[in-house]
RNA sequence: GCACGGGUGGCGAAAUUGGUAGACGCACUACCUUGAGGUGGUAGCGCCCAUUUGGGUAUGGAGGUUCGAGUCCUCUCCCGUGCACCA
């Protein structure tokens, strides 16, 4: 792609004019439409993602672009690297604050919306982003809400949608329901407001059947690791254990395309060549010696090491010791049929054969791991044994207890009393073993059962009034854990115990929650803190059954089981299952993690497509009549009545039933914020295809997401739902991966000055129209990039910007200074030295060590003051995904007709990396006293001699016994006196 | 309470992963340039003592391993974030 030429460029600015170098920029990317991603399928692509923002009435702050300057960076770079870089941008609109926004301002909130996004838009397009515009997407747009409807009537047809009057959540300011994710603290996430229950009828995604993959999934790695093999030898007890290195030579024949292998005459396995590493060996000298020691080939050309000496392990018997063996596999070709007589006793029991890569069958081969290297010789990066998600492992964690898995047994306790002789009370306990020790059982107060056995209660007064005044009772209040316990006793009521028939009495009490297992709880006070307290408190009795060292109650560790019948003296960790068979229970997994709440009693959301009918009853809107577009009100305020204000549009809710054509009335309901953003990365790939959400072909091609920035906030929300719908759509065959990102990266905040959150409300906020006015762009995007460490929150600082400025000043001036043709060798080290870490360095997302590198390059340069164009050219190259406008002229003022964002990367040669000579350091009892330069391969004695004869450091060795030198070659020289 | 992350100059931070602690940048000081200004140039800059050459000390604190520890181990203090009666 070349640049339109322009007449603007034979005036060569003589200062640095950051205002209009950008703007002139940001015009030609734009006409020349640099950054648009075709729909070719044959490059290796590179899709990198950003949480796309909600446009607020407040615009951007200079923490904003954080995320975005750095998939900025990363994507320029990828192209330049030749990558298919998929780079999209686009607004998630739908939702509280902009309708909130829109009530208080008393404008649509679809103008609302308009005016955001412009804003919005301007405002990256100043910094100069590569977005490919051409692909922005809204989620408030029809044709994108169609496609977020579609999804939800599957969801609908697969019965992962459905109706529900359980109470919810509910915001009385946001007069809405909410979802347990929206809520922190017990108040409502967007206003802050204590959120009540309210039963109400509501549209629930079954989110908990995904419950077991989000959470496994999260652990899941791409390839296998080998197991270890310990059935054929098992470890055998007070024997020692040995580790041992051995290398799996693999030796490939291209023209027969067939693999060298050993067949055991006697056994009838097949293995590659297997050996030890002698001492001093290399892997690939032990291979090689191998090789000709068991085969005789000695025409074999090294190519590869394939995996590190970790990555296979097996136990393996030898000697009556227990050995495990770290594998390492090196990978020859054949490069002539020589072969030299065997080693002794090699050929006895053997065959040499060749044979072909089906072959290589784990069972029939000794090798397990050989299919791993094997695909490895396609991709160097196979078969290396690492997470499938590449994601922090702090988010990992909040994921894995936001779902909150918990083994255990599910009881029933049968309630004595002849009116409800088939009833029971089942409760859910991670501690069955303890069942001998329960002296009660509680119900949440809400508990269904509770009504009912109203009727045999004889303290029914008592007992309502309790449950009238803990349903008064905020969440945040109830779940106070500093708060007194509570409860009364459903006196006349009791249930069997099932392991010993003992009859206990039933209470209800606030601290068991309704949502949670079953509702109940067996309650043990010697071996549970919250029942020991409750307990205490009723004066209940406490019978202990679990033994420990020291037992003072309760006691909450497992140990020996006492007064437990025929289990004593077991150990309570142990005999858990078998306990809970004996009391006829079950054994079940519980989540923490609640179906997903999805209805929410507002107007600006994607309307839930279905249709009430009083005969079919919820019928799907037919997906060709998608979407069920948003209809135009006059009044868009929430009712609070738990009706969206659509109930009130009479023509829009009254509908004929799809299927019988009778009276139906549409579902009034709306979706929730998080729905648009569940699925939108998908959509990048494919954004205006109107027959699908998006096609198969381009789907395949672009997932998955390779790299996903933005903040940790969404950790277990949005990344939540995000990985649910995947997963759904996975199993309706729509995409081809099980997780949508592969790699997510977090960005650090930027704090206000005064180390507070940036807000209007602290008036700390920094615009970043007025840094790019005063300092452009480049000065800002280097400068937000070199702050400190991505992923961490630092504070702004106004008075640090103008290093990044200098910075780019300073590169300016050397312009001036780069005229020769011929490369000046005594740069070569240092440019060559700053691609590699720069290269590196943005891969790792260590942007501020890149630009720093940058730094110490120009300062090298400027030191030794000549500079050749391609010299110069490298370091703009390198400096351009940072700063693309004052790269891309001075690009151009050098002469060139192409982009530089379209340049090749610069390559490193490693051989101009290696130092001939070294500095070492000599020290005297670990203290430094001196330093010498030598060649690099000086020998160790020559070394030793010279940091003895040093004058610096006979002053400290003076009269003292050199007990002894330790050299360290490239690094330094400790002498040790007594 | 539990889980995760983090404590290094006046400030933001580096540290080849066990090998010269403080790279790079800001601020500061002195000088140069300029009529003036700084978004110009040069030099200095952890702390303490000697101030020239040097010495001591130092990565929240206390121990330990090691020839050698910011880095590994044990304990402890502080800060941040998340979850929080989940049976």
């Amino acid at each position: 792609m070349y640049m339109k030429q322009s007449s603007e460029n034979s005036e060569i600015p003589q200062a640095y004019e950051h205002a209009a170098i950008e703007k002139k920029w940001q015009k030609k990317w734009a006409e020349n439409a640099l950054y648009t991603t075709d729909t070719s399928t044959n490059k290796e692509k590179y899709y990198i993602l950003d949480m796309f923002p909600y446009p607020s009435g407040e615009g951007l702050h200079v923490g904003h672009p954080k995320g975005y300057i750095a998939t900025d960076i990363i994507s320029r770079t990828k192209r330049m690297q030749g990558k298919h870089v998929l780079h999209p941008m686009g607004f998630d609109a739908f939702g509280l604050p902009a309708e909130n926004y829109a009530l208080k301002t008393k404008t649509h909130p679809r103008i609302a919306v308009e005016k955001n996004v412009a804003r919005y838009k301007q405002q990256l397009e100043i910094l100069g982003f590569d977005y490919d515009w051409s692909r922005e997407i809204n989620t408030t747009d029809p044709d994108y809400y169609r496609w977020t409807q579609w999804i939800f009537l599957q969801l609908f047809k697969k019965g992962l949608a459905y109706e529900s009057n359980e109470p919810i959540n509910w915001c009385p300011v946001d007069k809405t329901g909410l979802a347990n994710e929206d809520i922190e603290n017990g108040r409502c996430e967007r206003c802050g407001t204590l959120v009540e229950k309210k039963p109400m009828r509501q549209w629930v995604l079954k989110i908990t059947d995904y419950a077991e993959r989000l959470l496994t999934d999260l652990d899941a790695t791409d390839y296998v690791r080998p197991k270890l093999i310990d059935k054929v030898n098992p470890h055998q007890e007070g024997k020692p254990l040995v580790e041992r290195t051995v290398v799996h030579a693999i030796v490939f024949d291209p023209k027969n395309k067939k693999y060298l292998i050993i067949r055991n005459k006697k056994f009838g396995w097949d293995t590659v060549v297997i050996g030890g590493i002698e001492g001093g060996e290399s892997p690939v000298d032990a291979a090689r010696r191998e090789v000709r020691e068991e085969t005789g080939y000695t025409d074999i050309e090294f190519k590869r090491i394939m995996g590190g000496p970790t990555e296979a392990h097996y136990y393996t018997k030898h000697k009556g010791e227990n050995r495990i063996a770290y594998a390492q596999a090196v990978y020859f070709e054949l490069t002539g049929d020589t072969r030299v007589p065997l080693a002794e006793g090699e050929d006895s029991h053997d065959e040499i054969h060749w044979i072909d890569e089906e072959d290589f069958i784990p069972g029939k081969m000794v090798n397990s791991e050989l299919h791993i290297w094997l695909e490895r010789l396609q991709d160097p990066t196979a078969g290396q044994v690492k997470p499938a998600l590449d994601w922090p492992a702090s988010i990992k964690e909040l994921q894995r207890n936001w779902i909150g898995r918990s083994e255990g047994a599910s009881i029933r306790f049968k309630i004595q009393d002849s009116r409800f002789k088939n009833k029971d009370i089942e409760v859910f306990t991670t501690r069955p073993d303890t069942l001998f020790g329960v002296t009660y059982v509680v119900l949440a107060p809400e508990h269904a059962l509770v009504k009912e056995l109203l009727e045999i209660i004889s303290n029914k007064k008592e007992v309502q009034d309790y449950i009238s005044r803990v349903a008064d009772v905020t969440e945040i209040e109830r779940t106070d854990t500093t708060k007194e316990k509570t409860g009364v006793e459903l006196k006349g009521v009791m249930v069997i115990n099932p392991v010993n028939q003992e009859e206990v009495p039933v209470w209800i009490a606030d601290y068991v929650l309704a949502d949670y297992g079953t509702g109940a709880v067996m309650a043990v006070p010697a071996h549970d803190e919250r029942d020991h307290v409750f307990a205490t408190k009723y004066t209940l009795p406490i019978r202990q059954v679990v033994e420990g060292i020291n037992s003072t109650l309760p006691f909450t560790d497992h140990g020996k089981l006492i007064n437990s019948a025929q289990f004593d003296g077991k150990k309570s960790f142990d005999i858990k299952k078998e306990i809970t068979e004996y009391a006829g229970g079950t054994w079940v997994t519980k989540y923490k993690l609640r179906d997903w709440v999805f209805s929410r009693q507002r107007y600006w959301g994607e309307p839930i497509p279905l249709i009430h009918c009083e005969k079919c009853g919820v019928v799907a809107v037919p997906e060709h009549e998608l979407p069920v577009k948003l209809p135009e009100v006059t009044s868009y305020e929430p009712t609070g009545t738990g009706e969206s204000p659509l109930a009130g549009i009479t023509d829009w809710v009254n509908v004929a039933c799809p299927t019988c054509s009778g009276a139906g009335k549409r579902e009034t309901n709306t979706m929730p914020q998080w729905a648009g953003s569940s699925w939108y990365y998908l959509r990048y790939m494919d954004p205006h295809n109107d027959k699908a959400l998006v096609d198969k072909t381009q789907e395949k091609y672009w997932s998955p997401v390779d790299v996903y920035v933005g903040g940790a906030e969404h950790a277990t929300r949005h990344l939540i739902y995000a990985r649910f719908w995947h997963k759904f759509l996975y199993d309706i065959g729509v995409v081809s991966t099980t997780e949508p990102f592969k790699k997510l990266q977090h960005v650090g905040l930027i704090m206000g000055e005064d180390g507070r959150k940036m807000s209007k409300r602290f008036g700390n906020v920094v615009n970043p129209d007025d840094i790019v006015a005063t300092y452009g762009a480049d000065t800002l995007r280097v400068y937000e990039m070199f702050m400190g460490p991505f992923d961490q929150q630092i504070a702004w600082n106004t008075s640090s910007i103008v290093g990044s400025r200098r910075f780019i000043e300073r590169v300016w001036k050397m312009s001036a200074q780069a005229t020769a043709d011929q490369d000046n060798t005594a740069l070569h080290k240092v440019i060559h030295r700053t691609i590699k870490k720069v290269t590196e360095d943005i891969d790792a997302f260590r942007f501020n060590t890149a630009i720093s590198t940058l730094m110490i390059a120009l300062n090298e340069i400027e030191t030794v003051g000549a500079i050749s164009k391609d010299q110069f050219g490298t370091v703009l190259k390198l400096l351009a995904p940072f700063a693309p406008h004052v790269t891309e002229e001075l690009w151009s003022m050098m002469g060139n007709t192409s982009s530089i964002h379209i340049s090749p990367w610069p390559v490193y040669d490693p051989h101009l990396l290696v130092d001939t000579t070294v500095t070492m350091v000599v020290q005297v009892n670990g203290k430094m006293r001196d330093s010498f330069e030598v060649a690099v391969d000086t020998d160790k004695a020559v070394l030793e001699q010279r940091a003895l004869e040093s004058p610096q450091v006979r002053k400290w060795t003076e009269g003292k016994t050199i007990e002894k030198v330790i050299v360290i070659p490239k690094r330094l020289i400790n002498i040790v006196t007594s």
